[in-house]
DNA sequence: TGAAATGTTGGGGCG
DNA sequence: ACGCCCCAACATTTC
């Protein structure tokens, strides 16, 4: 009788290039494929509302592409260890396979189930997926880890090319006895009353088949002028694979690849490709200091900034949550967020130097946001997005780089699509006043239907007394 | 993957 | 014709 291997599925919900599941195909095998919904393992970093929604159809999708090769995907819910104790139990599988993650909370949940399962004698054996490189393999000569993005990147470029993706393993031989699976619509990961996401599906579609779909979008497009493009919010010129990525329904070598075939056949575009793969870098960047720092969730990483003076109020972080801090490029891109799940990454940028420099807030409070509405939200990302805003990440931005939201939306956003289109109150407004109605004569404003204070909010800061008090309290912590 | 303050230059209006 | 001033345009420095 062949032997039995539990595959499970976490964040790599995907079955082409995913190393873990081809190794245990490889093997001959019967495969159980499961996926463990453990509500209570990520602690304070459980998916959020957003993710949730993701997460259902991710699965939805996963459970589909696995019976197309013939087998199914069981599903049970509860603590991680004792369900897949209870599985391997079940199946009598003598090994069990999966992913590495690099949460702290993950990884550690990996040690803690090594020690379960080697006493009784069965092998867990983890592979790479969800990364380009593991992050022991990219060191500075020193042997340490990189904290610096450019010799990071360069590093990791140097190295030989990351494995060539994989298409779904040709022959699985599936485990057929009986094990029960829980109902994914039971778990009611999508929200119910209201339905905040019933239009969700104009704008996404979770799966490895709409991942592939998007990524040969991009690359039969707007990857020609990604360098500009991608600056401009109104404009569809950004891959958008973030949540695919997250949920690992692509793996980022499919991306490389896809990317250094499309160089490859337009050499005259070799920048704007390059371009694109340090985006990739900064997200492989952001996964390997979690992996050595693994406290850049919750502390900063440089220690000067432990003490530095944040007081915003409490009330300011809800007009900055609602869209209503009456800046309508802040607002625009709030109310993005909320609406669709997703925001255009410069404005992810600017709404993030708002929050920590204009209103002095912790930048905590606007990744803990930004983790419960973003389809997209990951922890690495996240956490290293938003240290390097507020300055005290690792190769940050400069603490003094505060960006203005009325130049940045004249620059990036000229003819106020953006703005209008999710700040449709001010839609009336001259582009001359559409970033900064304040000013607007007291006629333009009446003629747009505007009433300042009422049916849009005044600044709830003016921005030259809070860019200043900003950098004085910078000032406060430096040396 | 800034913005603002400060410095420099050069054209043109003007007495 | 000439110097003076203003200021836009650009460059450099500072935060």
């Amino acid at each position: 009788m062949t032997d039995t291997i539990v595959f499970w599925f976490r964040q790599d919900l995907r079955v082409a290039d995913l190393p873990g599941l081809h190794a245990a195909a490889a093997t001959g095998c019967r495969l159980v494929a499961c996926y463990i919904l453990d509500e209570t393992a990520p602690g304070e970093w459980a998916p959020g509302a957003a993710s949730r929604w993701w997460l259902h159809h991710s699965l939805a999708a996963l459970a589909h592409d696995i019976e197309k090769l013939g087998g199914r995907l069981v599903l049970r819910r509860g603590e991680t260890r004792s369900e897949l104790t209870a599985l391997l139990e079940e199946s009598g599988a003598r090994a069990l396979y999966c992913s590495r993650q690099y949460e702290p909370w993950a990884a550690n949940l990996e040690t803690s189930l090594h020690n379960t399962l080697a006493p009784r004698g069965i092998a867990f054996k983890r592979f790479p997926g969800c990364l380009l490189f593991e992050p022991e393999a990219i060191a500075t000569q020193g042997g340490g880890p990189f904290r610096v993005f450019t010799p990071f990147w360069r590093k990791c470029c140097r190295e030989t090319s990351p494995a060539p993706p994989k298409d779904s393993p040709h022959k699985i031989t599936w485990f057929d006895g009986p094990l029960t699976s829980e109902n994914l619509e039971g778990w009611q990961l999508r929200p119910t009353s209201p339905d905040w996401a019933s239009h969700w599906h104009d704008w996404w579609s979770p799966g490895s088949d709409g991942a592939l779909r998007r990524l040969r979008q991009f690359f039969d497009g707007a990857i020609a002028n990604y360098d500009e493009g991608r600056n401009h919010p109104a404009l569809d010129a950004t891959t958008r694979l973030s949540p695919h990525l997250h949920f690992g329904e692509i793996s980022p070598r499919q991306v490389w690849h896809a990317a250094r075939a499309f160089a490859h056949s337009k050499p005259d575009h070799a920048g704007q490709v390059d371009k694109f793969l340090s985006e990739l870098g900064w997200r492989e960047f952001s996964y390997h200091l979690l992996h050595h720092f693994p406290e850049i969730p919750d502390k900063p990483f440089r220690e000067q900034f432990n003490k530095f003076p944040w007081v915003g109020s409490p009330q300011a972080l809800r007009a900055w949550q609602r869209g209503e801090t009456g800046y309508p490029l802040i607002d625009a891109g709030m109310r993005e967020l909320w609406h669709t799940g997703y925001m255009h990454n410069r404005i992810r940028m600017v709404v993030a130097s708002f929050l920590t420099k204009h209103l002095l807030i912790h930048w905590r409070a606007g990744a803990k946001w930004f983790w419960d509405t973003l389809v997209d939200a990951d922890l690495a990302n996240n956490s290293g997005g938003w240290q390097w805003v507020a300055g005290s990440g690792a190769d940050a931005s400069p603490y003094f780089r505060i960006f203005n939201p009325v130049t940045q939306g004249e620059k990036f956003d000229q003819d106020g699509i953006y703005i209008r289109r999710w700040v449709p109150e001010l839609a009336r407004l001259p582009d001359r006043y559409l970033g900064r109605p304040w000013e607007a004569p007291e006629d333009v404003l009446e003629a747009a239907g505007i009433e300042l204070g009422a049916t849009y909010p005044r600044p709830i800061v003016e921005h030259r007394e809070a860019r200043e008090a900003a950098l004085e309290a910078y000032a406060s912590i430096k040396g």
